[in-house]
DNA sequence: GTCTATAGTGGGATAGAC
DNA sequence: GTCTATCCCACTATAGAC
């Protein structure tokens, strides 16, 4: 018995990967759940709200596939190869939630309405890898510039993206 | 006596950057031009090219400061001056252009309505620079992440983002 | 080249009954 | 907690007269 309002959350999560950020909207949100769009309201204030919640769970979803990244990791690994794996861990989680990644992405961060401390704790793993903010924040800059770019077909068809993903660690090793 | 096709794309191009994305309608563009929207459609097929028009100028404009940027820059210059001047003018002309950049940056590329060539010779300077494609599309990934990440106020208030530009074109060099 | 009128679609959200 | 009925908004686009 999962509460009503975790279930509209679920299946917004759901809906939202699979007809993308336009394809979310209140009416076949309720459409989905069997009722009707001015039901939701009961469990969840606005569309915005539900955004808000969504945002939550991807940040702490990648945040979470993050630290177990470098959790694995032998202890004094090289830079490198901590960034290696780190980006790949970025990669991927961006690869399976494309359009939940978008959402958490793009547009300005309600921070006012998040969780404290999540978005700190979800960039501690690369903070504390890349050896200064700096270095981490260019760092995001390049992983997030790699993953967008990629979502949005921006990258001429067959360029090679292994490559270039090699290229940018190397770099900020 | 501009043509009034061109009057349009450029009034479009005004509202684009003054009210954002969504702010630019069909309806909204007529009303600055003291016409009605339907109007519009004598002289452009839809909003759709009405946004490629857009992408096609902003991509030329972007590719000819970038242009300017090396050509002003003595033969034989170091990697790093030259992704230095490189990385200022791509963020200079997003920073002038925020909506307009991300207009043409966001989402897929409609390439085959595009100029041919275009696409290719905007980039040119960087792929110059970089010193190899993997690295090319490592340094945009890089400019453009800065860049988005910085236009949609992800970065924590008060970041010092001119030192992550400075560590990314470093280590990129 | 402009107008009026209008079609057609979709969205978020509220009121009030049950 | 769900329903029906409805409001109000906004948009792109077309038809046909002038």
């Amino acid at each position: 018995m999962t509460d009503r309002r975790t279930q509209i959350v679920d299946e917004a999560r759901a809906l939202l990967e699979e007809a993308g950020p336009d394809g979310l909207t209140m009416r076949s949100l309720a459409a989905r759940l069997g009722i009707q769009a001015p039901s939701l309201y009961k469990h969840v204030a606005s569309k915005d709200e539900l955004e808000v919640l969504l945002i939550t769970e991807a940040l702490r979803e990648q945040g979470a596939a993050m630290h177990a990244a470098i959790d694995g990791l032998p202890r004094r690994s090289a830079r490198r190869s901590t960034l290696t794996t780190l980006g790949a861990a970025y990669r991927t989680w961006a690869a399976a939630h494309p359009h939940l990644y978008r959402l958490a992405t793009g547009g300005p961060l309600p921070r006012a309405s998040l969780p404290e401390g999540l978005e700190a704790w979800a960039a501690q793993p690369l903070v504390r890898a890349a050896g200064s903010e700096a270095r981490a924040r260019a760092a995001w800059a390049f992983a997030h510039g790699m993953t967008i770019l990629e979502l949005d077909g921006r990258f001429p068809p067959g360029a090679d993206l292994a490559q270039a993903w090699a290229a940018g660690i190397a770099a900020l090793s």
